[in-house]
DNA sequence: ATGGATTATTAGGCAAACCTAATATATAAT
DNA sequence: ATTATATATTAGGTTTGCCTAATAATCCAT
């Protein structure tokens, strides 16, 4: 007999918090995985290893987990429908910037495909959220996503933000709140010592960024008034 | 610490059905509740009892359920979301009738308030579903639902359907099929002895409807070719 | 190489929603 | 009043997804 319960939403949430961090870094630590779906570290275990043998990730003891083809597809999908979702309620109910996370998040696990792309034509296949990112095609592909953390930034750097990397609703209400958003010019002004806030200017205003924070600030930077070492980094 | 899981998805369902069924009959024996729930009468029982804990409903042994005005709030607060969905799905999305229904059943359980009122909003306040079915206010409360159902015509009467008594997508694909569907215009031409199948006459066409499902189709009837004892009915 | 920190596993539990099988109770029909 | 039927409860079990506490394995820095 079939349950009431979807039983399916922790299994995508695990996908697609994998595929997030795995921009950051891969194979990625399962403590990560644990921290960013707040449960503890022996419950995400189990579910990787559940995961594991459905063969839509490699946990390797002592180092991560990385997504398969198949895993990594899965997540791009729920990726898919969170930020057409994302671009729905901005877009077309005007519900504010860092609200629109939270709310597709929810709405992500109960759409299916036809949903989907019937909203992916509705709303004129957009290829970004709101937030910057890039949406996976139907066929569960990402483009690579762009840009260089804020927080590489020396001061004197600065550049465009491109896209704020996905997190929590409060981090987004944090920069929304400080007029930081995609599209804005941003300049690091100072860092304090000992890997202390960076002081950045936006507009014409300043603020002092937590490490943490900025390292979810994605910049297309100014070549301009960029250290040459770091411009081989990237272009290299 | 919080779960992942909603957990209060089967809660709605319960509640949901519950209201939907109490259209028909008040109080609802639990089995039906179980029965349109696809789950076993035991199941049913036991989350009824919490229900009741909770005061959404009284439990009146060997008679049936009744929603406490809690209760029916809650109720139609679910029912609000899903034929908001509903009307999105058709009118935004240009997704089919038949399909509709289920598909905002599983989007109801993801919505809060504030992306309720966003999209009533947006869909400038409809006030019923796709399926002809009132749509509650933010409050909780729901208009009399109107209408008599087919079923309870006798050859010679007729008249326009007004709305699809909510019911599963199989039901809903039938009568897709036929194009029987509110607005248009209905006649009984025949029952079948035993209470048997009627057939009627829609458009130009003659189909032969099971009880059952003639049951579901609500009708606004033409009071010319109605029976005398049942204009009382009606009117009384 | 060795000790301390990180990471993983084991053991034992809990709650929500389901299930079947068996039993008990009330209502309805003869 | 007795019996049959419908309804309810009890008992015991499953799966998913989480928990804490304790232990074991590995890694890394001195
Ligand atoms: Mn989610
Ligand atoms: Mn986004
Ligand atoms: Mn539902
Ligand atoms: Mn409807």
């Amino acid at each position: 007999m079939k349950h009431l319960h979807d039983f399916g939403e922790s299994e995508e949430m695990y996908l697609k918090t994998i595929a997030e961090l795995a921009s950051k870094q891969d194979p990625i630590p399962v403590t990560w995985v644990a921290e960013r779906l707040g449960i503890s570290t022996v419950s995400a275990s189990e579910m990787i290893h559940r995961l594991e043998n459905r063969r839509l990730l490699e946990h390797t003891p002592y180092k991560g987990v990385c997504l398969t083809d198949e895993g990594r597809r899965r997540a791009n999908t729920i990726i898919r429908r969170q930020r057409l979702w994302e671009c729905f309620l901005t877009d077309k109910l005007a519900i504010t910037w860092d609200h629109v996370h939270d709310l597709a998040c929810r709405l992500e696990h109960a759409t299916d495909s036809m949903v989907t792309e019937a909203l992916a034509d509705y709303l004129g296949h957009p290829t970004t959220c709101p937030h910057g990112n890039p949406i996976p095609s139907t066929e569960g592909e990402m483009p690579p996503p762009e840009g260089i953390p804020l927080g590489d930034l020396t001061p004197g750097e600065g550049g465009v933000i491109l896209r704020i990397h996905p997190v929590s609703a409060l981090l987004l209400r944090h920069l929304a709140e400080k007029r930081i958003e995609p599209g804005k010019e941003i300049e690091v002004r100072e860092i304090a010592p000992f890997d202390g806030p960076q002081s950045i200017l936006i507009g014409d205003e300043m603020h002092v960024l937590g490490r943490e924070v900025a390292a979810h600030i994605m910049i297309q930077p100014n070549t301009e008034t960029l250290g040459s070492r770091k411009l081989m980094e990237i272009l290299g």
